[in-house]
DNA sequence: GAGCACTGC
């Protein structure tokens, strides 16, 4: 979100008590600032190129100020006359949350008027919004709701260069939209595909939210759609092929130069020879590449490394491994050194070294789990996901593995179509599993609890063990651990916090209460930044799956039945124990250990299930609960038979 | 007996 960086030296708060006259010099200050801007300048050739064409490459470096100038240009421009509003999407919370505070201050009006963010959990907008800021997640959710988009007449995809995995669905959906919405109307979404099936799948379904499937006789009454692609890369030609030939324009930005040194010899031990360049002076992290801006950077350490994520779509296996940067990636990092002034940016390699490096890092869509996105897709009636088309096309082998696992959970049909089950799913705002579980524990009266289970689930480590005091930790997590497992053990945690957090309610405040939460929480040593996480998942799941007509009702002390559905749910992920101790998935055949972080860890069960699987010493699973392999035969008898 | 950079609905 280079756009904000401007500004990190000045904020323009409003003050409540500030006279007129404070206000007006204020005003003209932000003016000032405004017309400075790099891209002041072509204010109205922008304006122009956009009426011009219906999609646009905006290539802006850095501080060019796109991402809070464009949408008052287009603002001023007329492009709000007809009712339509103005849509920036961002990959990150915070960048939407940032920018529009900014831009509403930019013009003059308190925020969520005029100018608004809309973030899960939050939205900051109103009847009067024109200008909305949300993160790309929560436009893909919008699109579930209103898949024309309706309200927007212009939408931004800003940092598209990132290629998040909903940037880049994100980009083919709009794709498909503005197809739906423009002159054209009689042609049908989805026209790219060969299968004459394509986004008519679900015509006749009334039932659901679904039927707003993209009919080109439908889009006849809204107006073309805008789009602009923002990228901060050079590389603006992969988005303008892939939108046929769109136009694409450069803004300039506002950058010192940054003086390169590379190595004269390979280094083989990356953190001395960091430690020993920083001591000579920021080490290049993943934090120098994005928005977050750190003020006073001159000089930058590249390491020539990245941690990065990757997933075995075969096996179903996260891994966490160092690779080397790309070529974009390090160019990223040394531009952070040039924000304020001329810098210097030390790369930790020989320059062949970087010659070799990949230009790019490989788009998330190329290495992550799929069923997510799959689902959303046919929930939007693209039933064809494996012709979708994608800016670039996840591996076959990784979506058809999601539509096995999706099959598995009944919300795929044999036909391939989605089920009933699986439009539900695809309402909730969870992993795909985690949705059939709050379904299967409405039919097992259990889903009080597999609220809060999948809650906390969905967030980062709940515990946390400081090394200085791991022992303390230890007999903190000692309190709430279940010898069943880990999710009862999470489920204790919720509770016990939950009714804390009640209990401080009736004498205090809400804002106290939440204070001494997290004053319990460090005294618990859990983290309390994932459980107020968690506690807002689950107010809000609880809040869909109310409007879905769940039963929500609690198995009490019944912990039985509690495990018997998690089996019922989880089943994809269960492992059963060898002669030795470790065990082995039963449906990839992977052996693996029980992660030390588990309660049961040492207890070492004979047949478990398995949230997560994660390599990186060895393999490990995470998130484990004891299970009676019966149940799985009872439970999912078209994966699991009596064993000799 | 581990090792966690970041982000999202």
């Amino acid at each position: 979100m280079p756009g904000a960086n401007n500004f990190s030296r000045n904020s323009y708060l409003h003050h409540p008590n500030q006279t007129k006259g404070e206000f007006f010099a204020r005003k003209q200050k932000i003016e000032q600032r405004r017309k400075k801007l790099p891209i002041a300048a072509v204010e109205r050739r922008l304006v122009e190129e956009v009426r011009n064409n219906d999609t646009l490459i905006i290539v802006g470096e850095t501080g060019s100020g796109k991402t809070t100038q464009i949408p008052q240009y287009l603002f001023k421009g007329g492009f709000c006359r007809d009712g339509g509003i103005i849509g920036i999407t961002q990959p990150r919370r915070v960048a939407a949350i940032t920018v529009a505070k900014r831009v509403s201050e930019e013009c003059g009006v308190p925020l969520g008027q005029k100018v608004g963010y809309a973030i899960r959990f939050e939205d900051v907008t109103s009847g009067l919004t024109k200008i909305k800021y949300m993160t790309d997640g929560l436009l893909l959710r919008e699109a579930l709701l209103d898949p024309y988009l309706s309200k927007y007449s212009v939408i931004i995809v800003d940092e598209a260069h990132e290629r998040t995995i909903h940037t880049d669905v994100l980009l083919g959906l709009l794709k498909n939209v503005q197809k739906a919405r423009s002159k054209g109307i009689n042609e049908v979404v989805n026209t790219d595909h060969n299968n004459s099936n394509n986004g008519h799948a679900s015509e006749g379904r009334i039932d659901n939210q679904n039927n707003g499937i993209l009919k080109p006789g439908q889009a006849k009454k809204y107006n073309p759609l805008k789009l602009i692609i923002m990228s901060a890369s050079l590389d603006a030609r992969v988005f303008s092929e892939y939108f046929g030939g769109a136009r694409a324009v450069h803004v300039q930005g506002r950058q010192f130069p940054v003086d390169i040194f590379y190595t004269h010899k390979p280094e083989t031990d990356c953190i001395d020879a960091a430690l020993i360049t920083i001591f000579q002076v920021i080490l290049a992290t993943n934090i120098a590449e994005t928005s977050v801006t750190i003020p006073g950077i001159k000089y930058v350490v590249d390491p020539g490394l990245v941690k990065a994520r990757t997933y075995d779509p075969k096996m179903g296996v996260d891994s966490l491994i160092i690779v080397t940067t790309s070529k974009a990636q390090a160019l990223q990092r040394s531009g952070r050194a040039g924000r304020e002034g001329p810098g210097k940016c030390y790369r930790l390699y020989q320059e062949s070294f970087f010659e070799k490096l990949t230009d790019s890092t490989l788009p998330e869509i190329k290495r992550c789990d799929l069923s997510n996105v799959v689902l959303q897709l046919k929930a939007l009636g693209i039933d064809d996901v494996i012709n979708f088309d994608f800016i670039e096309k996840p591996d076959r082998t990784a979506i058809v593995n999601s539509l096995w696992s999706l099959y598995l959970l009944g919300a795929v049909t044999e036909e391939n179509k989605l089920s009933d089950v699986g439009y539900q799913m695809a309402k909730l705002p969870l992993d795909p599993v985690y949705s059939k579980a709050l379904i299967v524990a409405s039919q097992f009266g259990c889903l009080k609890e597999m609220l809060i289970c999948v809650a906390m689930l969905s967030v980062e480590s709940i515990f946390y063990a400081p090394r200085e005091k791991l022992e303390e930790s230890r007999n903190a997590l000692k309190s709430f651990a279940s010898p069943d497992g880990d999710h009862l053990t999470l489920l204790n945690v919720y509770r016990a916090a939950d009714e804390f957090f009640q209990k401080n309610k009736m004498v205090n405040s809400e804002e106290k209460a939440e204070k001494s939460l997290r004053k319990w929480c460090k005294d618990n040593y859990i983290n309390s930044r994932s459980l107020k996480h968690a506690r807002d998942i689950h107010s809000q799941i609880l809040r869909n799956v109310e409007q879905m007509g769940l039963r929500v009702t609690s198995c009490e002390d019944d912990m039985l039945l509690f495990r018997r559905c998690l089996a019922a749910s989880f089943f994809l992920k269960a492992a059963m124990k060898q002669p030795d101790g470790v065990y082995r998935v039963t449906l990839s055949g992977l052996i693996v250990q029980i992660h030390p972080s588990s309660v049961l860890f040492r207890a070492k069960p004979e047949c478990i299930i398995f949230n997560e699987l994660v390599h990186t010493n060895h393999s490990y699973v995470r998130n484990v609960s004891r299970i009676d392999y019966l149940w799985l035969v009872e439970l999912a008898p078209h994966l699991y038979a009596l064993q000799d």
